[in-house]
DNA sequence: CACTATAATGCAAAATACCGCAAAAACACG
DNA sequence: CGTGTTTTTGCGGTATTTTGCATTATAGTG
């Protein structure tokens, strides 16, 4: 039991507790903190006043607590990914070492490889090597470490070492934005070694990005944008905003 | 394993297990949640005025039929596997490293874990992977390696080393066969070296076998099996087909 | 049609929530 | 240091929710 004299202090600790157990039993920090349940009760209604959790009879649960499968969450571009896809698996040749990065991008190219080829794939995604093991011909090393839940990819130091051990023909990065000046950035603090080692390793970059992407900034710097060679996008995007891209020296292909 | 203590968060999980599952049965529920059949049905009936699901005779079904795309690469025991997977996933407890080896039972067995089960799992098989991480408070650790197609694991001395770096509490083997005398035995000898590192990590060595594989010899010897600690096998099998086991020192569950 | 499993309904007990109030503590300020 | 104010807390009384049980009704099955 432990002695907690300041309510906010108090408050934090129950927040704490719900993104670690996933709930909260008001009977039960009643009893921790030792303080009437009427406070741990107010506690609760202030934290959902404030939008921190959700109320329910007899404690608290977390405001987002189920979410379906990754590969279908992201029901985003679904009309444009096809496209994207089909014209970015066309990027790769028989007989090469391709990187895969994560993202559903990716896992969508993955899956649309032409049927006889014959190369090598080196990926950090189950979803991807799964996709990856129905050619026949392509052998599939899966590179191993603790997974990142949210993009279910593994990631950390381990993995990127693993990535080094390469020298690849092409990859595929899963990127979060490009921008022709700010550079490639990632929303995952922890992949942004890994993308870079997907880069350093390979010889062709390929980025597929939906019109979104193209321009966008997210909050972690990864590496400058002329590190990228090919950039597959949709037919839509006006030349204009594709311009300072190719003066970087980068090959853009319109899908569809 | 954790007990369900709020209304709500019961039903949250009814909703997970019916996303996963395609169905929820009202029996089941009532055991597993420890609660009369009556509060059940009220959840239940609750759940479908918010139209969350389909409230039908002993249970409940999504509102969109359409199931999601699990692999289901192998359509054999389909009638028991359900049984015994849900029997050895008992057997794990919150707070466990838990060793998953691969075949299609284990990766029954990974998809029927305590939706709110904490742990840490590692495994070979991306498919395995990409059940558990469907759990919000299981860490996932995937061993990499190059990946063997037919039985979608990775395999190889890279992938054996790095489970020697866990001191596992309870491990599922993939076993092809188990004979009391013969012992242990797999059809892939690129698994005999990584399935007897599974055996010597862990503390618990289950196995999960259809009736079929009690007793069978499989082309390559792995270990003798004394070296199981539990055989989760069907209800069906006969007293004096278990008893060479059970001198063995085996515990066995019979499921179902 | 009979038999079983599941559902619906009403009810009572227990747990939990809500409301108002007052004591206690913390705080601001002259 | 004293005083007034605000915040926090606990308590009593009442309302609401949740749950299990008993009873009656209904659906599924052969």
């Amino acid at each position: 039991m432990q002695t907690i004299d300041l309510c906010q202090e108090r408050r934090e600790l129950i927040l704490e507790e719900l993104r670690r157990n996933g709930k909260v039993v008001a009977a039960e920090l009643s009893a921790r903190y030792s303080v009437s349940e009427d406070t741990i009760r107010r506690d609760l209604s202030e934290l959902a006043a404030a939008k921190l959790l959700k109320r329910v009879h007899g404690g608290a649960l977390p405001l987002t607590p189920s979410r379906g499968p990754y590969y279908e969450r992201d029901k985003q571009h679904l009309e444009v990914k096809p496209g994207l896809s089909l014209a970015a698996s066309r990027l790769v040749k028989d007989g090469q070492l391709i990187l895969f990065g994560g993202g559903t991008m990716n896992a969508e190219i993955a899956r649309n490889l032409p049927l006889d080829l014959r190369a090598t794939a080196v990926t950090t995604s189950p979803l991807i090597a799964l996709y990856l093991l129905e050619y026949t011909h392509v052998e599939v090393v899966m590179v191993g470490g603790h997974m990142n839940r949210r993009e279910l990819v593994t990631c950390g130091a381990e993995a990127t070492e693993k990535i080094r051990g390469f020298q690849a023909d092409i990859c595929f990065l899963g990127v979060c934005g490009v921008h022709p000046e700010v550079g490639i950035t990632s929303t995952l603090y922890e992949e942004v070694e890994l993308v870079r080692a997907l880069i350093e390793q390979s010889g062709e970059v390929i980025a597929t990005l939906t019109a979104d992407k193209l321009g966008a900034i997210a909050p972690f710097f990864v590496a400058s944008a002329d590190n990228i060679t090919h950039i597959v996008t949709e037919k839509s995007v006006p030349e204009e905003q594709l311009a300072p891209y190719r003066t970087l020296g980068i090959q853009i292909v319109r899908a569809e």
